[in-house]
DNA sequence: GCGTGTTTATAGCCTG
DNA sequence: CAGGCTATAAACACGC
C-alpha cells in the first residue's frame, strides 16, 4: 500500500483502505447513508485510481461491507424502488480509526466489543441499529433547526454518530477530509452555516435519489492528473437531493433483521434497552414524531 | 444477465 | 514470530 507522503498520487492508489474509502463515502453524505452504487460513484469521482479494474475493487469493497461490523446494512423502503440496500457506520466505529486517521485502522472494529468512544452507543448490533435510527433523529432535527435558526452551529454537520466528540483531529481524519467540501470557496453555494445543503434542511431527504447531473454541478475533478492535495478530497458537493423522503429506514444486518423491538428501542423509557422487546415494525415504518422529539431530548 | 451481498481462502504487510 | 489488518480472488445465492 502506497504511503502517504510527500509528492502527489496522481492515478496511483490513495493510502486508503477500502474501509476508509467507504467510510468516507458515507460519512460524506448528511444522512450518514449510500447504497453500494454511490459509493462506487464517490470513491471513482474522487480517486482516479479506481476508475479502473472496478472488477476487482468493487469485489473487495462488497467483501469489506458484508465482513466488517463497522458497516451497517439498512434496507430501502418499499416505495424506494432500486438495487440493494443503504450501508450506513456503525455507531460505534467513531474510534476505530487511530486519531480519526485513515491510513490504517488500529483496531478492527467488532460488534461486541468494547468501544469507548460513545458510552451511550451500544455494542450489540440490534442495538446498534437503534442507536442508529436515533441518531438520524437527531440528524434530521438538527437540520430542521439549522433551517429554522441560520447562521448557527457550523458543528452541525458533526452531529454524525462516528464523528468524535472534540479535540484531536487528526489530519486524515473524515472531518477533516470531507470538510473540505464546506470550507473551499467555490464550494459553499449549497451550503448553510450549518453545513447542510440548504434544501436538505428544509427537506430531509435521501441522498441517493438526486438526479445523475446533479453531482457534477462543480468544476471538473480538481485533482485529475494533479494530487489529492493535502489527503485528498477534491470539492465537488455530494449527496445533493431534490426529493423529500421523510421517513427513517431501518437496518437491517443479518441479526438485526430477525431482531424484534427495534422501534421500541428509541422510545423515550428505554433508549439504551433494544434488547428483548417485541412487536416488530415492518420494514419501512416511519416512526411518529414522539420518537423524534425524543431524540432531541436525548441531545 | 447483472448488480448486490455473503462467504471462504490466500497472501502480504504491519504491529506488538 | 504470532496475530491482526488488508487486498484480492472466487464461488455462490438472491432479486430485479
Amino acid at each position: 500500500m502506497p504511503r502517504p507522503g510527500r509528492n502527489t498520487y496522481s492515478d496511483q492508489k490513495p493510502p486508503y483502505s477500502y474501509i476508509s474509502l467507504t467510510a468516507m463515502a458515507i460519512q460524506s453524505c448528511p444522512e450518514k447513508m449510500l447504497p453500494l452504487s454511490e459509493i462506487y460513484k464517490f470513491i471513482m469521482d474522487r480517486f482516479p485510481y479506481y476508475r479502473e479494474n472496478t472488477q476487482r475493487w468493487q469485489n473487495s469493497l462488497r467483501h469489506n461491507l458484508s465482513f466488517n461490523d463497522c458497516f451497517i446494512k439498512i434496507p430501502r423502503r418499499p416505495d424506494q424502488p432500486g438495487k440493494g440496500s443503504f450501508w450506513a457506520l456503525h455507531p460505534n466505529c467513531g474510534d476505530m480509526f487511530e486519531n480519526g486517521s485513515f491510513l490504517r485502522r488500529r483496531k478492527r472494529f467488532k460488534v461486541g466489543g468494547a468501544q469507548a468512544a460513545d458510552p451511550l452507543a451500544p455494542s450489540k448490533p440490534q442495538d446498534a441499529a437503534a442507536h442508529y435510527l436515533q441518531q438520524q433523529a437527531k440528524l434530521r432535527l438538527s437540520a430542521l433547526h439549522a433551517a429554522a435558526h441560520l447562521p448557527q452551529m457550523p458543528g452541525g454537520y458533526n452531529l454524525s454518530p462516528v464523528s468524535q466528540p472534540s479535540g484531536f483531529k487528526h489530519p486524515f481524519a473524515i472531518e477533516n477530509i470531507i470538510a473540505r467540501e464546506y470550507k473551499m470557496p467555490g464550494g459553499l453555494a449549497a451550503f448553510s452555516a450549518s453545513g447542510y445543503p440548504l434544501h436538505n434542511q428544509l427537506a430531509p431527504a435521501w441522498p441517493h435519489m438526486y438526479g445523475s447531473g446533479v453531482m457534477d454541478t462543480s468544476a471538473p475533478l480538481s485533482m485529475a492528473g494533479g494530487d489529492y492535495s493535502a489527503y485528498g478530497m477534491p470539492l465537488k458537493s455530494i449527496c445533493h437531493s431534490a426529493q423529500t423522503l421523510p421517513v427513517i429506514p431501518m437496518p437491517i444486518k443479518p441479526s438485526l433483521a430477525s431482531v424484534p423491538g427495534l422501534p421500541q428501542s428509541l422510545s423515550p423509557t428505554s433508549p439504551q434497552t433494544a434488547t428483548g422487546q417485541s412487536s416488530p415494525a415492518a420494514p419501512g415504518e416511519a416512526l411518529p414524531a414522539a420518537v423524534l422529539q425524543s431524540a432531541v431530548a436525548v441531545h
